[in-house]
RNA sequence: GGUUCCGUGGCCGAGUGGCUAGGCACCGGUCUGCAAAACCGAUUACAGCGGUUCGAAUCCGCUCGGAACCUCCA
């Protein structure tokens, strides 16, 4: 593979060349949601930051098995290991069978993910789907001692791990410190140190998700759904897992351990780590209750938006950041990232009808080169953004005649324009072809036929009075050379 | 308290030693009956103080301010 892929892990805390275990297939494991409420727009930045990862990686030319799992058991509401399922308790709220619940969840995570022109991965396993793999993992991490039963539950025996492997190296952390901050919580007194973590829970009567098992009625620990389905699907060790910043500790420390502890061996080569969406410069999380839901955005549906939202424009907006470094929501930014989308998208629908020279006047290697030279740089899809308006100019300049191009380099400018906004970005223009054909549609072609007449007459008072009418009900007449277009606000 | 990170022009957001990213807004121009849209062009910056260096937004130190994780979170 010709290519010089830079990825930072979070492991070493360093960017790497990527180079996959087994060339030329790559196996790419990413934290799906939680299914127990709307998707808001936290779950958009994973996606889509890993979307791209995955789009790219396929552009490169490998053969890529993407797994994103659903959670939809063992994800505690509340402390560690003592609260309610998150999902229990929401079927509960809702009266619902929680796999009912689930199942609407996941329609509708699905439904937004399509809007945002997010391909679906190659696996999308759900964690109650694989409680046969998590127990049969728990029986590794029993055999081989790091793990110990306890009233019905199975934990993880963290100091016992730390004996010969390292607890914490994901995370930076070291037990002695973790031992001296952690807080003493209520209810633990099943586990040996507060930071030891559950393989398997005891479900309380009340509980309505459980499986039987040699240790109890009962449900799998969060964190090892993924340890287990990722073995099962992509192997003992893989190349890439990836999730959002927030699940570095404990998840995917935890996930770390486990994975070790029953095989023996390391679990993933690259750890990568999408940073978080901010508002006011605060974190939106569930649990600070500032979130907006994505269909909030997409219908503007919510206190803090002026207005709605393309699911592109939001798509477009969260890629002009690094996915490593924060983003901070405001009606100004989307706003902004709109508008220049709309520039990019034009520019790309003007390449088809450029007409061609004997020379070129601009340097378009330089541009392709600087354009994958920001990908490989970490995926650092700002810079490559920069590099589509550089071209936007030209393409614009060249309409104008103020620039000329041959004829092969028109054809590789189409290639690259496309191949990079469409395959690599996943930025489509959002179809604005539902109004036309319609009666909304066949009534506007009139207004502007009578305004057109009056135009030719030369009598601006009425013509200027049909567009004054229709600017008061928020529809723009634009009149360009090719005629009048309509848009409505 | 521990661990990690950040502070860039009106707003968003790249850049980690020399070559003023980019977008949006504002301003100037082209086009247009006028406007809008579209396009072209120009301007504005590196939290503060000290240090290293021929040269620092970029490295080091201090100060101030902010964030994340350490408990569920994408």
């Amino acid at each position: 593979m010709d290519h010089k892929l830079f990825i930072y892990n979070s492991l070493s805390r360093k960017k790497e060349n990527f180079i996959p275990i087994n060339s030329p297939y790559v196996g790419l494991y990413v934290c799906g949601p939680t299914v127990y409420g709307e998707a808001h727009l936290g779950h958009a930045r994973p996606a889509i930051t890993f979307d791209v990862l995955f789009r790219y990686l396929k552009y490169l030319g490998y053969k890529v098995r993407y797994v994103r799992n659903i959670t939809d058991v063992g994800h505690l509401e509340n402390d560690a290991d003592s609260g309610e399922d998150k999902v229990v308790k929401k079927a509960r709220l809702e009266q619902l069978e929680p796999m009912e619940l689930v199942q609407r969840y996941v329609n509708s995570y699905h439904e937004n993910m399509l809007k945002l022109n997010i391909l679906p991965p190659s696996i999308e396993p759900h964690a109650s789907g694989h409680i046969i793999e998590q127990q049969q993992m728990i029986r590794k991490i029993l055999k081989r001692g790091f793990a110990y039963e306890s009233n019905g539950s199975v934990y993880f025996d963290v100091n016992k791990y730390n004996e010969k492997y390292q607890y914490g190296k994901l995370s930076g952390r070291n037990t002695e410190e973790m031992m001296a901050n952690t807080r003493e919580l209520a209810g633990q007194d099943e586990k040996r140190n507060p930071f030891d973590f559950a393989l398997w829970k005891k479900a309380d009567p009340v509980h309505i998700m459980h499986w039987p098992s040699e240790w109890s009625e009962g449900f799998p620990g969060w964190h090892l759904e993924c340890s287990a389905m990722g073995t099962k699907y992509l192997g003992e060790t893989f190349d890439i897992h990836g999730g959002g910043m927030d699940l570095l500790f404990p998840h995917h420390e935890c996930e770390i351990a486990q994975s070790i502890a029953a095989n023996g061996v390391d679990h993933v080569k690259t750890w990568m780590h999408n940073n978080m969406i901010t508002i006011n410069g605060q974190k939106m999380g569930k649990s600070l209750n500032n979130f907006i839901n994505l269909s909030e955005f997409f219908e503007g549906n919510h206190h803090l938006l002026e207005r709605a939202y393309c699911p592109m424009t939001i798509r477009f907006f969260i890629l002009q950041a690094q996915y490593r470094s924060t983003v901070d929501f405001s009606n100004e930014a989307l706003q902004a990232a709109e508008k220049g989308l709309k520039r990019l998208l034009s520019a790309g629908e003007l390449i088809g009808k450029l007409k061609t020279s004997p020379a070129s006047t601009f340097n378009l290697s330089e541009i392709i080169n600087e354009t994958f030279g920001a990908l490989n740089d970490d995926l650092n899809t700002p810079i490559a953004i920069a590099q589509l308006f550089e071209a936007a100019r030209i393409i614009n300049l060249i309409n104008d005649g103020k620039e000329t191009i041959t004829k092969p380099d028109l054809l590789e400018l189409g290639k690259f324009f496309n191949s990079v906004m469409i395959d690599i970005l996943g930025l489509i223009s959002e179809s604005n072809v539902e109004n036309k054909g319609n009666l909304e549609s066949e009534l506007m072609n009139i207004i502007i036929d009578l305004r057109l007449q009056a135009r030719q007459k030369k009598d601006f008072q009425t013509s200027d009075l049909i567009r004054d009418r229709l600017n008061n009900l928020n529809v723009r007449l634009n009149d360009t050379k090719e005629g009048t277009t309509w848009e409505k606000e």
